[in-house]
This record gives structure tokens, C-alpha cells and sequence, in this order.
DNA sequence: GACATATTATGGTACGACGATTGATGATGG
DNA sequence: CCATCATCAATCGTCGTACCATAATATGTC
């Protein structure tokens, strides 16, 4: 399953620092004792280490080890660290935070889709609409196809900035929907919302689109 | 200047890659060759390409090489990505979706930050606004406390989120400011609406400060 | 007791070797 | 002549060793 020991690697140490078994300001082990304990060698604990650096999550120096950085050094919008993050389980203020920012970007990003989407955007939305009706009926992966849908939305403002955020928030949003769709019936419930949504960015409605994708995001809670 | 050969290669392929040297899709030459290019051993190279991957710049695979991902793929809110990015050259597409950006959400931060400062947020804010204050009659780097006035904003917020997205603008906004401030008197006129931004924060006003924060971005234009 | 010096632990860099993977090349058969 | 398959070769992946550079710590000197 796991490609290369590299990839690996990194994985375990991302997530163990997450996790916190390696707490914020404390030292990871020297290398050759991670060498031991992973049975890796020194260059694939080195090049993780770097991969880890690269994500704000580590410093190193000679002498003073390698030490974790507070976490909010992290680079929170790298879809790894946001993966590691989610797997980890997110805390009650970091879904409220989380929820807070897509009242902010969503309402924004809809507005912007319903003025630029072009025919193939609509295409990828109804795909994904077409999905979590599927997967109502037939069952099937809800979540993954709202979170296309949601993705999709964003992608379709053609905004770079918002296409980014769509890519990191991709992690968060499965665990965040997991939760919401934990209680039966809200795939079904929701499915209407998301057709509104639609409907309004296929009409070129930004105003319908906000307040839409508000009465869903809302719902979701 | 330069602290270790690792980040002095991590910054030289990464802005080689941004500024299209290295056009996407393209491969890198193979480990030996940049070895001998850049003076360093297969170690740096190596480590250097890692930090790379590990911002989604690149990709690797035996006998593919290592190639560029298409610019959707970097994270584009990595703070040395963002940095490679405004040193190359912003382009006008790019400050149109910046400057969307920014009327998504610094309204809503500022909105946030006028109901959750705390009474060192604001210290910090006066701190920064004595600067920009400063530098407008005594001259001074106006850019820097401007951009320490609006990541102050985001930060007074209190959501993780804005918070990360306040570091990654860091080097986007200070170019985007220095264009804006190239034209003479544009710092004068826009200090009484940092004001104005401020003092609404102070007196907990979420609507004035959101307003008042509007004015100050479209004037940026 | 304070400051300068030596020690040493630890990451940083270099080099060389071999393995693993995959694109390319050529051979073989239809 | 074309297609399929086996072989080859290029390139990254991993390993191990050696040595250098740095900074925290211990030691010694005044």
C-alpha cells in the first residue's frame, strides 16, 4: 500500500507529530536512534525530516536536534499536514473555526461561480449532484461526491486563491461531513440544497447561489 | 547570508521552477547534472528536491526524472512558494484574484477582530499604525508596518485559519503594496482609513470596521 | 565565582555502491 | 509490415561510511 519507504516515513512522522507523541517545543529522537526505531536508514529519516521542514512543522540545527514548532508555524493549508490533521481528529474550536471560514469563503466562492462557470464546470457539478443522488437512493459514497460538489463549486469561481483552498480543505470537509452525516436522513434532507445551489450558479443567480449555499452550509452546522 | 547549502538550494530551484526556467511539465536534469550545476553533492540535490515535492512543486519517479506539476498543484499558500511567487513577478490575473481575495476576507476578519480583540491584538495594531504614522511625516518603510497592520487584523480574528492565511499573504501583499505605493501620497491618504479600521475595532463595531475596511481596499485598488 | 577554553554530541555534507522501477529498444512471431 | 514481448539502460531510491560544522556542555584558569 504505502509506495516507498520515504513516503512512509514521512506519513508516521507527520502524524505522530499531530497526534502530539512528539509534543510542540520537545526534540525527536537524534537520527541514528530514528534509524533504529523505524528501521530506516539515516538518508530516509533525513529526506522525511526535510519534507517535514518544508511543512513548517519541524527546525533543525546541529546540536539542538530536531525540535517541533508550535503549531502555528504548521503550514495549515498544506493538504498533508490538513490530512494528518483530520485523521488525528479535530477539536471542537478547530471545527468551529473551520465551519467559520466556510461561511466566509463559500457564500463568496458561489457568487464568483454563478458569474464565470463554464458549461464544463456545470458538467463536473451535476457528475457530483448526480453521485449523492445515487448514493441516496442506491446507496453508494455520500460524502465523496459532496465534497466533489463542494470542490467543484470552488474550482468553478476560477479563482486561484479559491481553487487552493479547495484543495486543502478537501481532508477537512470529509471529516467535517462524516460527522454532520453521521445522523441518518441529512444526506436526503440536504440533497434539495445542493440542487438549489446548482439551479441558481446554472441560472447565473449569484444572490440566489449566496443565500443557498448559506441555507446549506447552515444546515450542515 | 545564505545558512546552510540545503536552503540555498531549496530557494534557488524553487524560484528557478516558479520563474518558468524550468517550465511545467518539463524534467529537471537528472541528480548527477545539477549536482555538478550547482556545485553541491547528490545529498543536497537530493534533500532539496524532497522540500520541493514536499510543496507540491514536483514529482519524482525512476527513469521519469523529476518534473514540474502544474502551478494548480503547488500549494500555493506555502509561505516560500508565495515568496518565489512575488519575487518573480506577479501577474495581472494573479493580483485580480489577490485583491478578490482580500474583499472575501479581511472584511470578515475584521469583522471577527472587532468582536474578539484582545487588548494586545489592539496594542499591536496601535504599535503598527505609530509606524505607518511615522514613516508618512518622518519617513520610514511604510510597506512594512502597513502589512504588519493587516496581518495584526487577521490574527486579532482568533480562527486558525485566518491566521494561517495572514503568513501565506505575508510576501503577496507587501509586492501588491509596494505597486499601490509607488504612487506618491497614496500612504498619506490612506492612513486616515486605517484609522477608521482601527477605531471600530476598538469600539467593537464589526459593521463600521467592515465598511471602513472596504474603503481601504478599494482605494488599494 | 566569572569568564575563557576544550570537549562532545548532533545535525550537515560528501562520496560510493547497489537495488528498484520504468521508458525505450530491439527481437521475435504472426 | 505490424504487434507483442523480452531485454536493456537510464534514473531515482536506499543504504552505509566518513568527515565537517556548530553549539550546548563541561572543564579549567584567573
Amino acid at each position: 500500500m504505502i509506495k516507498n519507504v520515504h513516503g512512509g516515513t514521512v506519513d508516521l512522522l507527520g502524524e505522530a507529530i499531530v497526534t502530539g507523541r512528539y509534543p510542540v517545543g520537545s526534540s525527536l529522537p537524534p537520527e541514528p536512534l530514528l534509524c533504529e526505531e523505524l528501521g530506516v536508514s539515516r538518508t530516509v529519516i533525513r529526506e522525511a525530516v526535510k519534507s517535514l521542514i518544508a511543512k513548517g512543522l519541524l527546525v533543525t540545527g546541529p546540536k539542538v536536534g530536531t525540535r517541533v514548532l508550535a503549531e502555528e508555524q504548521w503550514n495549515g493549508f498544506d493538504p498533508d499536514v490538513v490530512a494528518w490533521q483530520s485523521r488525528a481528529g479535530l477539536s471542537r474550536e478547530f471545527l468551529r473555526d473551520l465551519q467559520e471560514l466556510r461561511r466566509i469563503v463559500e457564500p463568496a466562492g458561489v457568487r464568483l461561480a454563478a458569474e464565470r462557470a463554464t458549461a464544463q464546470d456545470i458538467a463536473h457539478l451535476e457528475t457530483a449532484y448526480a453521485g449523492m443522488q445515487d448514493a441516496v437512493h442506491h446507496g453508494g459514497d455520500y460524502v465523496l461526491h459532496d465534497l466533489r460538489f463542494h470542490q467543484g463549486l470552488l474550482r468553478a469561481s476560477h479563482n486561484r486563491m479559491l481553487v487552493q483552498m479547495s484543495k486543502a480543505l478537501g481532508a477537512l470537509l470529509r471529516t467535517s461531513f462524516e460527522i454532520s452525516s453521521s445522523q441518518p436522513d441529512s444526506a436526503a434532507s440536504s440533497l434539495p440544497l445542493h440542487r438549489a445551489v446548482l439551479n441558481a450558479v446554472i441560472a447565473r443567480s449569484p444572490q440566489r447561489a449566496e443565500r443557498a449555499i448559506l441555507v446549506l452550509i447552515n444546515d450542515a452546522n
